[in-house]
DNA sequence: CCTGAACCCCACTAAAACAGTAGGGTAACA
DNA sequence: TGTTACCCTACTGTTTTAGTGGGGTTCAGG
């Protein structure tokens, strides 16, 4: 039941950008990031790629450039994030609501397994679709706070050059979908 | 977030062994249960072997052999059954139970994701861990019959030689990890 | 006592997934 | 115009997955 390093990377990776965002950051770069989370600094550049072909990050080049969530905290849910990346929650694909597959059992109105796992999937579904980054640098925040750990992402705070600023703000549909069409990665 | 095929192949063999039981089989043969769930015997061989070195499973050879679930299916629950087969169920390994393994994060007690993904562990082994094969088995049957569809494992009663009789019942404690000494079969 | 069905026990392997590395190219700021 | 940081593609070593193959042993039945 694992989610892979990938995963788990770009995860942290996004926390982080909330979190230096509501402190005020613009923007972080790539390199900050991989401090900060202590991992390598080239696998986490391709994970922002394929977090900014998503549409949840975005960034500004040249020096002084870097990466930031290209939409509200709380229009991020940990749900889309993780079957972006690990595909979906479903322990098996036939209890899977967004990739459903036939399994191989004879019937599946009556398969045991399929009930039990169909629990578990509505289980995971249920913490993982509900919660968004906001929530959890929210909570983060907090607790630093509460027991006095310096904040992380404090030091210069680097601005945007005005002029380019991202986007007006994107007000999404809560959790859209977002057909999103599987980066048909030509060979 | 999925589970391994292997894994999924066990739960369903141990399901099917857990109805046969109940209908009065007292053995399975491995090809029975390979033509019920449509899957390869070579493999479906390995894997009971590996339920039944965990003491899940027990069997008779030669002709008229067979597989049948060597405790009670009150006492095998289905968490006990996917850690033997796909390891922990956390999703990272900095919150399982029974793996723990430190992560590359900073600082455990104030990690976001860490809090999140500790309550979608407690989640999935709170349904993994409570739920037997014997609950299972009941619903499978109750369902079947309810649909009125042919239930399974009907033709032909094998029965053991009685002189030979598996154990007088095995009182377990719920779910005793049994050291089990990997079987030294002297060559 | 022989045979065939069934479990036992390895060894092996093709393919995919995973976890990165490497190395240029391009934009932008100073 | 040079440095910095993002952009993009390719490649690679390792591990896991999902099996296959091929003998060996046991045991009921004839």
């Amino acid at each position: 039941m694992k989610i892979s390093k990938r995963g788990e990377y770009a995860l942290r990776a996004l926390i982080d950008m909330g979190i230096a965002h509501e402190m005020g950051r613009e923007l972080v770069q790539i390199g900050e990031l991989a401090r900060q989370e202590r991992l390598p600094v080239k696998f986490l550049e391709q994970i922002l790629m394929q977090l900014k072909t998503a549409g949840l990050v975005d960034s500004r080049r040249g020096k002084k450039g870097g990466y930031f969530i290209a939409k509200p905290a709380g229009l991020i849910t940990f749900g889309f994030v993780v079957r972006l990346i690990d595909g979906p929650l479903a322990p098996i694909s036939c209890v899977s609501q967004t990739a459903y597959e036939r399994c191989s059992c004879p019937d599946e109105a009556h398969c045991g397994l399929r009930m039990l796992m169909l629990d578990v999937r509505n289980s995971i579904a249920s913490i993982l679709d509900r919660y968004t980054l906001a929530d959890t640098v929210e909570v983060t925040l907090r607790k630093m706070r509460r027991d006095k750990v310096p904040l992380p992402f404090l030091g210069g705070l680097l601005k945007l050059p005005l002029k380019t600023l991202p986007k007006p703000a994107d007000d999404g549909r809560p959790v859209s979908p977002k057909p999103k069409h599987k980066q048909s990665r030509k060979k």
